[in-house]
DNA sequence: GTTTTTGTCTATCGATTAAATAGACTATTT
DNA sequence: AAATAGTCTATTTAATCGATAGACAAAAAC
C-alpha cells in the first residue's frame, strides 16, 4: 500500500500535467482543488522539486510547474522519490539494493527469486507509464463511460 | 516493501514446505534455524494457523506443519494473511476493496487505472506461485550455480 | 493424575514512521 | 517598503513495527 503522501503527490503531478504550459500553479490552489492539507502538500512538492521533477518561482505570479513535459516524467520516478524503492525486498532493488541479512544464501533464496519477478513486473509498468499516459488513460476512460452522449444528436 | 513479519513468515513456510510429510516442527527449532526471534515467530505462525494455512499440535511430538501440500498454498495467500492486500491502493484491491475518499471520480481516476495494472501484475505472479514453486526455483538455482560439481567425476 | 512438553492468548514496550501543523525566514514582484 | 508566495526547521499526535513477558491450556508421558 502506498502512503497518502505518495498519493497526494501523484494527484498534484496529474493536475500539473493537465495544466502544463499554462504557467505555475499556487500550492494553495493545488491543495484546495485536490483537497490536500496545504502544509503537507508544501512538503511533498518541495521533495519533488529537490528531485528535479518540479520547478518553482517565488513572489507574485509564482507557484509550481513541471520541470519537464508530462511525457518525460514516469510514474515510477515519482513513486521512488516519495515512497522509496519499488522492490518488495531491498535485496532485489535496482535503485536501493541492500544485502539480505536474514537469509542463508542470497543467490539461491526462493523468496528473493520470486520477489525479483514481482519487482520487475512493477517496474515494467511504472517506468514505462508517464504522467501523460496516466492522464490519457483517464481521458480515454471518460470518453468510454460517457461516450453514449457523443453519439446522440 | 514487505515487513520483517511477512519475510519471517515466508521463511518459515519455506522450511515447513521443505520438510513437508516428515511430521511437525517445533517453533523453537524453526526460530533457531531461520534466526527469527522466537516470540515473534509464535505470533506469526499463529496467524497463519488461524487463516488455515498451518496446523499445530500441542505437547510432546507436537509443533507446526502445513495444513495442505506446498503445491496448494500460494505465496499470494501467505502475503495477504501477513501483510494485507497486494494492491498499492485500496480502491483496486480484489480482496479488501475500499472506496477512494481522495479522488474526484473513482471510475476515471488515472492513478487508479495505472495501479490496477500494477495490482494485476503482482497478483498474476504471486497467486500462481506456490510454496512448492518457490522451493523448486531455489533448488534449480542451486543446481545452476554449483552445477559444475555435478559434472566432475 | 501429576509432570513435562509445547502451543495459545493477552498485554505491553520502545522505536520508528505517517500525517499533519506552526512559525520564522527568504526570494520575488509591485 | 509592502505584499506575495515558496523554503526551512521543529514539533505534535497517532499509528504501526518489531519484539518481549508471562500466565494459560492442551496433549502426552510417566
Amino acid at each position: 500500500m502506498i502512503s497518502k503522501k505518495t498519493k497526494y503527490g501523484l494527484q498534484a503531478l496529474l493536475l500539473l500535467s493537465r495544466e502544463y504550459g499554462e504557467g505555475p500553479l499556487l500550492i494553495s490552489d493545488l491543495a484546495e482543488r485536490e483537497r490536500i492539507p496545504k502544509k503537507f502538500l508544501e512538503y511533498i512538492l518541495l521533495q519533488l522539486k529537490n528531485a528535479g521533477v518540479l520547478q518553482s518561482r517565488k513572489g507574485k505570479g509564482g507557484g509550481y510547474s513541471l520541470a519537464k513535459p508530462p511525457a518525460e516524467i514516469s510514474v515510477g520516478r515519482a513513486i521512488r522519490i516519495l515512497e522509496g524503492p519499488l522492490a518488495p525486498v531491498a535485496c532485489v532493488s535496482e535503485t536501493a539494493y541492500q544485502r539480505c541479512t536474514e537469509c542463508h544464501d542470497e543467490a539461491t533464496c526462493g523468496i528473493r527469486l520470486v520477489m525479483k519477478d514481482v519487482r520487475d513486473a512493477m517496474a515494467e509498468i511504472l517506468d514505462h507509464t508517464t504522467l501523460q499516459d496516466m492522464l490519457q488513460r483517464s481521458e480515454d476512460e471518460k470518453k468510454k463511460l460517457h461516450g453514449v452522449v457523443d453519439f446522440q444528436i
